[in-house]
DNA sequence: ATGGTTGGTAGCCAA
């Protein structure tokens, strides 16, 4: 089973690309993040065309969060616990029948928390790392195959961006966020990507800025974070680089993950 | 080099 993680940055604006990856890539469940689109305007028909369940928590004007998948799922639920107060569209969860059992499948789109010093931007960002350890806490306590997969605006390591002076006081970098990651990692999720490699210069995100494309200045903040159970059945991973090379692309590219649930548990 | 680029929106803001 082929899952993804891919922030589309609008996906009205990027349906022709999404179209194209959804044929090319073929993902069982897709998580789409910066939609940009009210439920409303979701192009739900044209996914819905190439065989693909539609779940959104839509948001005007920015944020919101996709779930595509082939199968239909058991459950969805929208929002991240533990602040009733905060309207923001940055999560969703699906449950889904596999032999043997359910997987489960949270789409999430971290606060990016700049600038820092601003009063509001990165304490929103450190409270709502802090409800995700909650979460996690509670889904990992389940003891089912886990996987928490989106834009974590967070490089979890020096060698996750081209150069970390760069990038020393950036609300993605600073230890404060890393270490709330590493809270995450320590509660026993794994950062899928780096269970399959060791390799520097891994990026998913390259800035539309300054060239930083041509000049490979980038980062890695796309993650699929995998409990123990999911993890066992991990079979290999893959950022797919070659989609920030098409026509009016994404800033970010899609992160997979290959599973095998066919063994009963 | 505190620059420059994109999407959604009509607030220039968020990234």
């Amino acid at each position: 089973m082929k899952i993804a993680t891919w922030n589309i940055n609008g996906v009205r604006a990027r349906i022709d690309n999404l179209r194209q990856w959804l044929e090319s890539s073929n993902p069982d469940i897709a998580c789409l993040q910066e939609i940009k689109s009210v439920d409303e305007t979701f192009p739900r028909a044209e996914i819905e065309a190439l065989g693909y369940h539609v779940e959104t928590l839509g948001q005007k004007g920015f944020n919101g969060v996709a779930l595509i998948s082939k199968m239909q799922p058991d459950e969805i639920t929208r929002g991240l616990p533990g602040d009733d107060a905060d309207e923001q569209a940055r999560f969703i969860e699906g449950v889904f029948s596999v032999k043997g059992g359910a997987i489960r499948v949270c789409c999430l789109y971290l606060p990016n928390g700049n600038p820092p010093d601003d009063p509001v931007k990165y304490p929103y960002k450190l409270a709502w790392m802090e409800r995700l350890e909650a979460f996690a806490r509670d889904r990992l306590a389940l003891e089912e195959p886990l996987i928490l997969a989106g834009d974590y605006n967070v490089i979890p390591e020096p060698q996750d961006c081209h150069d970390p002076r760069v990038w020393a006081g950036d609300a993605l970098f600073l230890p404060t966020t890393r270490a709330a990651f590493r809270r995450l990692e320590n509660l026993g999720l794994s950062d899928a990507v780096r269970l399959t490699t060791d390799q520097s210069k891994l990026y998913s995100f390259w800035d539309y800025q300054a060239g930083a494309w041509q000049k490979n200045n980038g980062i890695r903040i796309d993650h699929l974070m995998l409990s123990a159970e999911a993890a066992d059945r991990l079979l290999s991973t893959d950022i797919e680089k070659h989609v920030r090379g098409w026509e009016k692309p994404s800033d970010h590219v899609p992160v997979i993950a290959m599973f095998d649930f066919s063994a009963a548990a």
